[in-house]
DNA sequence: GGCACATGCTAGTTTTTTCTTGCAGGTGAA
DNA sequence: TTCACCTGCAAGAAAAAACTAGCATGTGCC
């Protein structure tokens, strides 16, 4: 559950939402966790690119990760989606602008 | 007021509006309407760079625009913002990514 | 005419993002 | 040992986005 953000947090998790492979992530991990060698496999794409992708999410705060032992001991990386919701208007992009830190000439 | 987008719709609004610039347009348009000359003044940036945000805006349907005359005669692009409502949720973006068209390998 | 204001467009540069390729490490099992 | 899995990382190519500079048009007014 998502309360407000600064207006740059807004701006990275729109970002990061805004890539179809990574809306695909999500719609993936909604379903349930799974590891990214397995997500690679299920959603056709290469496994750094896939990495790259779980990276942003995860920076986003989108995604956790979390390391297990499997059965036969070895270490796989669990992603799971964390639950948000954001609402979009122009009164909360608004609101969201006036803390935007992003510097240039002046205002 | 926004329904339901499809993938690749929400994917370009969510892109859009992931800009500093293009959220302090929709900050400053969402306390009226304005005409770009003296919207570039206000936002501080150049005029050029404005009108390709403000395309990208308008594109995404989140800005109309409207020309008008003024007093002396001279033809201006008035801005305004259209009123809409996105939710954001795992959910929602599962949703969306079932509709997206971004065709690569197979899936 | 010349100045100040409005718009539009385009060509080229810079910056950022996306994606591929390739190599490294580790584990358990045949 | 070799094979099949798992992870991580980094360098370089390709594509997309952002931005600048400059020129064009038009208007009314002094």
């Amino acid at each position: 559950m998502e309360t407000s953000h600064t207006g740059d947090e807004l701006a990275r998790i729109l970002a990061t939402l805004a890539n179809p492979h990574r809306m695909r992530v999500i719609a993936a991990l909604a379903h349930g966790r799974n590891y990214v060698s397995a997500l690679a496999r299920e959603l056709g794409i290469s496994r750094p690119l896939l990495q790259l992708h779980l990276a942003k999410l995860e920076a986003a705060g989108l995604v956790t990760a979390a390391f297990e032992l499997s059965a036969d001991g070895k270490a796989m990386k669990y992603y799971d989606t964390v639950p948000f919701t954001v609402t979009l208007t122009p009164q909360s992009i608004a609101q969201a602008a006036r803390t935007l830190t992003t510097v240039e000439g002046d205002n």
